[in-house]
DNA sequence: CGCCGTTCTGAACGATGGTTCCAAAAAGGT
DNA sequence: ACCTTTTTGGAACCATCGTTCAGAACGGCG
């Protein structure tokens, strides 16, 4: 009982991490989620806690979120695994502008300073290692990539690659170029006789 | 005349951008900096001006100095291009620590909210993108890379890498798969002969 | 030795930061 | 229609922010 809520949590979460997102955790102030979300500040501290909360929220939902990504995109038939990576890394995270992912994000900002953030950023870039790591284990049985190739250490080099890629973005280089570069990566890690070269 | 200066000026730089590279922009203050630099701030204000400026001044001679460093790479014997890449791979910058570069840091901070530091950014990442373009073509010359490949998506794919190793080092990652990932990039590209496989 | 120009220090300033609190408003239950 | 419960908006709070300023400290030069 009592009054209801004026808003949806859900779309007031979402507008919250847009604002991280995009000017980072000290960046950010308790005045702009006010802005953002159209709650006062006493009601963003009521609903939300303190700033430090909040961000923890949206950080490890968004972790979270990430994880079940990477877990979602090594179901599939084992023949099209490649395709499925070369998908991955040709379309970045928050693409549209240059917002770049959160965990990219959090962990350039803050994984110096806090021990916690920066241990669930190392979960959500292990999930996504051992994920790619399993995608090209589904492409050497598929006879696309040398079976007799480091799994772990391509799939890392996938990872490595998309995480760069977004950086590379974030500094305004032109799309087409990414996707040049996004498609060597796959090339390169391809057995020859499907390499599409230049 | 009048009263020299008890500071070396270079050393307070170094002070304050290892500050900046640590902990942000937004997430150091002045009184920071007063204290890494054993100033106060009245003297950093009139030596230095304000915030802002001095921050641009450290991020500027930051990715003046990558220019500098990336061009070097580029100058030596081109059968060992393919090393120079490898080492620049293996070796992350500000490696010791979790510190990371001051140019990925700040594109990730400030690159979405400042034209000026998206701007100088970009220069700094073309600039790298060209050097490792050469370093590739190089290596096609000297017969280590297939020479029909794209090379600069090849070089691309380098710096991107590049990239996110230094974000998987920060995430903790420890070492040893980093160099695993590093030298699988560049067996990859590298003509079927040389393979160093697993 | 004493003037002079510069640098240094620390206190002070207004603005903004994050946080708390309270009175008014808005339903739901009785 | 009243009372309870919860949310709400905004004022108030103190700490910290970036910045400025005035006077003390200092070395070179006459």
């Amino acid at each position: 009982m009592g009054r209801p809520r004026k808003f949806d949590e859900h779309e007031v979460l979402i507008a919250v991490r847009r604002q991280f997102n995009e000017t980072g955790y000290h960046g950010t102030s308790v005045d702009d989620l006010s802005r953002v979300t159209g709650l006062s500040k006493g009601s963003l501290y009521s609903a939300f806690g303190d700033k430090e909360t909040l961000f923890r929220r949206i950080f490890d939902e968004y972790c979270a979120s990430s994880d079940q990504s990477a877990a979602a995109r090594v179901d599939g038939p084992e023949d099209q695994a490649l395709d499925r990576l070369r998908a991955w890394l040709t379309a970045p995270d928050g693409c549209p502008d240059r917002r770049g992912c959160l965990l990219a994000k959090t962990t350039a900002e803050l994984a110096w300073e806090d021990e916690g953030i920066a241990a669930r950023s190392l979960a959500a870039y292990e999930t996504l290692l051992e994920s790619c790591r399993m995608l090209v284990e589904q492409a050497q049985r598929a006879g696309q990539v040398d079976p007799a190739a480091d799994s772990a250490a391509l799939g890392g080099l996938v990872v490595a690659t998309h995480r760069g890629l977004e950086a590379l973005l974030k500094a305004g280089v032109d799309t087409k170029t990414l996707n040049r570069i996004a498609n060597a990566t796959i090339d390169s890690i391809t057995l020859e006789p499907t390499r599409t070269s230049a």
